[in-house]
DNA sequence: TAGATTGTTAATCGATTAACAATC
DNA sequence: TAGATTGTTAATCGATTAACAATC
């Protein structure tokens, strides 16, 4: 599927694209080119060829874009196409917001599992979903064939669940933990550092008010 | 405050290093090279020199830099040495996550206020934070000077918040929707795009197993 | 066919890394 | 003083934008 290295930067937009695109589809648009889609998403005609051309030419001389078709192969080249098997480590409110948040379930992306250490949330359960002691994670991950795991609990214990995770098996950790998680070639962490963010808006919001921006 | 135009490369990076000088401090580490850091955050030792010095010399030569000075320094910059006042819009589960999370309040970032539309929500209390109506929101923002506001709720109703966010005075807003809001200059939106987030770490776990990253 | 718009190459711009003189 | 390490300039690398020939 690969060819050559796709930079960051277009990983990091190619969700974006994707988003616009079912809005497209949701409001019946069949086609667009490069030009519309710039106005749109406030981005460069230029970019977008670019950023289309890493994965293939989707596009059409003098036509354009289809919409739905570009639609289903960015959902592809993202994974979305597929079912991803994901639990949640920590059943707190942030994990409860995960699993509570129906959009990523038509995304492919299934809760089967949640887990914490609080003996009064074991045995409860969220959406359907049971929250389970944290001694069944290693065999639910293999018995469930679990690819993601999303860290919603304190930093403390996260890098050693995190190392749990790994030798269990795991593909992907969407970690929320305050901290950066050491893992093997072959797993990949996508940090959510939500104190991180607050801290550039709160530097954004500053530097509007000293200097302009 | 501001010399030139800070690139937006450096804001990212700039709560990480906070972060990693807080650990340092924390470990009693008074004083620490370009070299040592680079080391620890993985990232080479001219990006941080580089990136410390577009907001002054903080560091000396022969020794490098003071733990302590500089952490306060980078906090000075992120303005996490003054107070915020804050307000949640959406009291799911995500809301009430960014109300309980108390290492907001320690970097000055006070939640003085939540808000919803439904009515069994409205009245109670989110760690002493009363719950109210959207009718309330204008008079709330101007009579607590209320600077920043998390947008938690679905996109639906999102934009048309965001113009009464803007049009009360608010300076910043953390848009957790899944949808980019338009403001004018001076408001400052900072994104939280879960879903995308998600996509991200999706396509990295899927061109990890075709081709290998 | 003529017009539109892509795919792609070339030019520009910006960010990262390397190097080193300044200096503590 | 000698050694260490910064601040900063210069070199490199990569990403974005512009331009245009290919082609639907």
């Amino acid at each position: 599927m690969e060819r050559k290295e796709i930079s960051q930067a277009v990983i990091v937009r190619l969700p974006r694209y994707y988003r616009y695109l079912g809005e497209l589809l949701e409001e019946g648009v069949e086609r667009i080119s490069s030009g519309e889609l710039s106005r749109r998403m406030k981005v460069t005609a230029s970019q977008i060829r670019q950023d289309l051309n890493n994965f293939g030419g989707f596009g059409q001389q003098g036509y354009g874009y289809n919409v739905q078709y570009l639609y289903e192969e960015i959902g592809r080249i993202l994974g979305v196409d597929r079912k991803h098997n994901m639990i949640i480590i920590g059943s707190g409110n942030l994990g409860h917001a995960i699993a509570n948040y129906a959009n990523f379930k038509r995304r492919g992306f299934i809760v089967n599992g949640m887990f914490d250490i609080d003996p009064d949330l074991i045995g409860e359960s969220v959406q359907g979903i049971r929250i389970r002691g944290m001694e069944e994670l290693e065999s639910f991950i293999r018995e469930n064939d679990v690819q993601i795991a999303a860290i919603t609990m304190p930093k403390t214990h996260a890098p050693e669940v995190a190392d749990r995770l790994v030798r269990a098996g795991i593909r992907g950790i969407w970690n929320f933990a305050h901290i950066d998680l050491a893992v093997p070639e072959g797993v990949v962490v996508e940090n959510v550092h939500l104190s991180e963010s607050l801290m550039r808006l709160s530097y954004r919001v500053c530097s509007m008010e000293d200097g302009q921006e």
